[in-house]
DNA sequence: ACCCGGATGGGGAGCGCTCTACGCCCACGG
DNA sequence: CCGTGGGCGTAGAGCGCTCCCCATCCGGGT
C-alpha cells in the first residue's frame, strides 16, 4: 500500500500527493486548490478536495510565491511597536490583514529612515503583495527620495503601498490632519483664556511635528494667543520628560504647553509632577493622538483625538485592495482630529 | 550588449545574472552569496562579490525556501498587541530576530486558542525557522494538547519554539514565576498592615491568572491574611474595570484588591475613581507585570515588576539559537519578579 | 614518473507549485 | 458523416536557488 505516501511519510503532503490520491494530474489540483479561475468538473473537484483533507494538505507558500512570483505577505513598518501609538495602529492592520488572508510581516524601524528603507527593499525581495508604512516622514530629502525610489520599485513589480501619516510619497495615504486639528486645539485653549503657550515640538526634521506646530501657531495667530517657548526634543515620552524639564529650566510664563503627540505630554506631566508644578493648577498641559492609555492618566489629558486602530484598518485596506486609480492619483483619505478638552487644561478666569 | 540584462530588463537580477555577469557558474555564485561551508577561491568570490552588488543582486527568499526548505521566519504570536504587556514583549522580540537576521511574522489570536493554532500551523506550511508563543495558556486539555501536538509536528520539521509563559507545551520556556512572586506581593502588603484582601482574578481558565491567585493565597495564609472576595473577568483593561464595579456593588469588607495583571488593575482604578472609592486612602490596589505604562500612572502602582522586554529577548534566543540539549530537556528561563510597592497601597495603621 | 587525495569549479537534478500549451471528447451544424 | 469549437484534462516547462556528485587541477609521497 504506498497509495497514502504522505500520511505515512511524516513530510508534509505536497501537491502530487494529492492529485495521486484523487487519481488526477497535479494541474488539477492546482486548480481546485489554488486560485485558479479554470472549471474543473464538480465531480473531480469532490475527489481532490477530499485527498487534501485526508491528507491534511496546505499548500507550500514558498512554491507558490516562487511560481506566481506574488506572495500573501503585507509588511507593516512602524518606528517602535511597543509606543501605544503604533501598537493602536498596528491592531487595526493586523486584523484586516488577517481577514484578508495576508500573513503580516513586522519591521520596526527605530525611527530610522535608513532601516526603513532596508525593510522596504527586503520586503520586495520578498516579492510581498503590500507595505504599510506607519509613522511620520522626516524632511530629509536624501532618505525621503531613496525611500520613495524604492517604493516606486515595489510598486512596478506590482507591490502594493499605503501608508498613514503624511503623503509626499505618492502613495494612497491616510492622512491625520495635523494642521487642522493643531489649529483647532489652539483655538479650544485661547478658548479656555490661555494666551501664553509653550510647545514641546518634538525633533525639527518630523513632518508630523512640524504641522503640529504650525497648525497650533495659526490657531493661536487667530485667536489671540502667543508662542512663547518652543522646545525641541524626542518624539518619545522620555522625549517629553526632558523637553517639560529644559523647560522648566529655562523658566516660562506660559500658562499652557502643548506637547505635540500624547506620549510627550505624559512625560511631560511626569516631569512637572517630580517638580511640584500642578497640573493644570500652576500650567495647563494638552497633547495629540489620544492614545488608549490616555484613559487611566491623571489628570486626564486634553487632547486632539485620532481613530488610531481605524487608521490602521483603513491603511491596511488601501494597501490590500487594488485601486486601478492610484496609478495616476494615489487616494487619500482625510482623518480629522476632535478637540477633546479633559482635566489637565484648567479655564483662566 | 547583453552582458548586464537585469540591469535593464526591469526585473530583479537572478543568481544566474550575477553568475553570467561574473563569469562562473551558478553553482559557485550560491556559494559565495548563500550560506554555503565550501571554499570559493578568493578571486572568484571577488568577481561574484562585484557582479552581485553591480546587479544590487537580492536572494529571492522563496526560491530560497523552497530549495532549502527552511526559512528565515520567525512567528510570534500574541493575544493582543495593542495591549502593552504584549507590545513590549514584542519589542524585545523583533530586536533579537532582526539581529539574527530572521523576519518577523506577527500573528495575533485575540486571546483565542484555536487561532493560535491555526497560526502554529501556517507557520509550519511556511518553514518557518521558530515560533515564539507568548502569553498565558490555557487549563483546557483539548486545546492545549492540540496546540502541543501542532508545535511537535513543527519541531520534527526542524523548527524551533519558544514560549514565555508557562511550560506544559514541553517547549524552551521563558518562565515568570507568578507564583512566588504573588506571594512575595502577598506578603509585602500585609507587611502594610492589610488583612482582608479582594482579588480581582482573571479568567479562571487562564494558568496565569490561577498561578497568581494560588500565589497570593499561599503568601497570605503564611502571613496572616485573607481573601475574602475574588471576582472573575477577563484578562484586560475593562475586564478589570468591570471586575471592580462588581466587586463594590456587592461590597466588600477588603482594604487592599490585588488585580492579578496591571492593566486589570488599572482598569480598577479607574472604577474606583468613578465611584469615588479614594486609592488608597479607602482601598489600596495593587497589580502584576510592571507594564511601561505604569509610569504615568497615578496613584503609581504597586505591582510585580517583570523585566518584559528582556523577557522577549530571552524567548526570541531560545527561539532562534539552537540548543540540541532542548529535545531531552527543553530549557527553561525563570524570570522572578520583584516587588514594588508604589502610592497605590498604603500603609494601615 | 605515477598515484592519491585535497581543494575547487561546474553540471544538473530537484524543491513544490503555477500556467501555458496542447489534446481529447462530445455536441452540433451543414 | 465530417468539420468545428467549447469544455476540461494532462504534459511539461519553468520560477530562482541549493547541493549532491563528478571533473579537474595540483602538490606530495614513494
Amino acid at each position: 500500500m504506498t497509495e497514502e505516501p504522505a500520511l505515512t511519510r511524516g513530510e508534509p503532503a505536497t501537491l502530487d500527493d494529492v492529485a495521486r490520491l484523487a487519481g488526477v494530474s497535479p494541474a488539477t489540483a492546482s486548480r481546485v486548490l489554488g486560485k485558479s479561475t479554470r472549471a474543473v468538473r464538480p465531480e473531480l473537484r469532490e475527489k481532490v478536495l477530499d485527498a487534501a483533507a485526508r491528507l491534511s494538505y496546505t499548500a507550500n507558500p514558498h512554491a507558490r510565491a516562487l511560481a506566481r512570483s506574488a506572495s500573501d505577505i503585507v509588511g507593516l513598518l512602524v518606528h517602535d511597536i511597543a509606543d501605544p501609538y503604533f501598537s493602536s495602529i498596528a491592531a487595526g492592520v493586523t486584523r484586516v490583514a488577517e481577514e484578508q488572508g495576508a500573513i503580516v510581516v513586522l519591521g520596526t524601524t527605530l525611527r530610522d529612515p535608513e532601516r526603513e528603507i532596508e525593510y522596504a527593499a527586503t520586503l520586495r525581495a520578498q516579492r510581498a503583495r503590500a507595505i504599510v508604512l506607519v509613522g511620520s516622514r522626516t524632511t530629509d530629502p536624501g532618505t525621503t527620495s531613496r525611500l520613495a525610489a524604492e517604493l516606486t520599485a515595489f510598486r512596478s513589480a506590482g507591490g502594493r503601498v499605503a501608508c498613514v501619516g503624511q503623503d509626499g510619497l505618492n502613495v494612497p495615504t491616510v492622512r491625520p490632519d495635523n494642521q487642522a486639528g493643531a489649529d483647532r486645539l489652539a483655538r479650544a485653549l485661547t478658548g479656555l483664556g490661555h494666551r501664553r503657550f509653550a510647545v514641546l515640538c518634538g525633533p525639527h526634521d518630523l513632518v508630523t511635528a512640524r504641522e503640529r506646530l504650525d497648525g497650533f501657531r495659526t490657531g493661536l495667530a487667530a485667536s489671540g494667543g502667543t508662542v512663547r517657548d518652543v522646545v525641541e526634543g524626542a518624539f518619545t515620552r522620555d522625549g517629553g520628560y526632558a523637553s517639560a524639564l529644559e523647560l522648566l529650566r529655562h523658566g516660562t510664563d506660559a500658562t499652557c504647553v502643548f506637547a505635540v503627540n500624547d506620549v510627550m505630554a505624559v512625560g511631560a506631566m511626569a516631569a512637572l509632577r517630580e517638580r511640584s508644578v500642578g497640573v493644570p493648577e500652576e500650567l495647563s498641559v494638552a497633547g495629540f493622538d489620544d492614545i488608549a492609555t490616555l484613559r487611566d492618566t491623571i489628570p486626564a489629558l486634553t487632547t486632539v483625538r485620532l481613530p488610531l486602530e481605524e487608521m490602521g484598518e483603513q491603511a491596511a485596506r488601501l494597501a490590500l485592495t487594488p485601486n486601478p486609480a492610484d496609478d495616476d492619483e494615489p487616494a487619500l483619505l482625510p482623518v480629522s482630529g476632535e478637540v477633546i478638552l479633559r482635566e489637565s487644561t484648567r479655564r483662566l478666569v
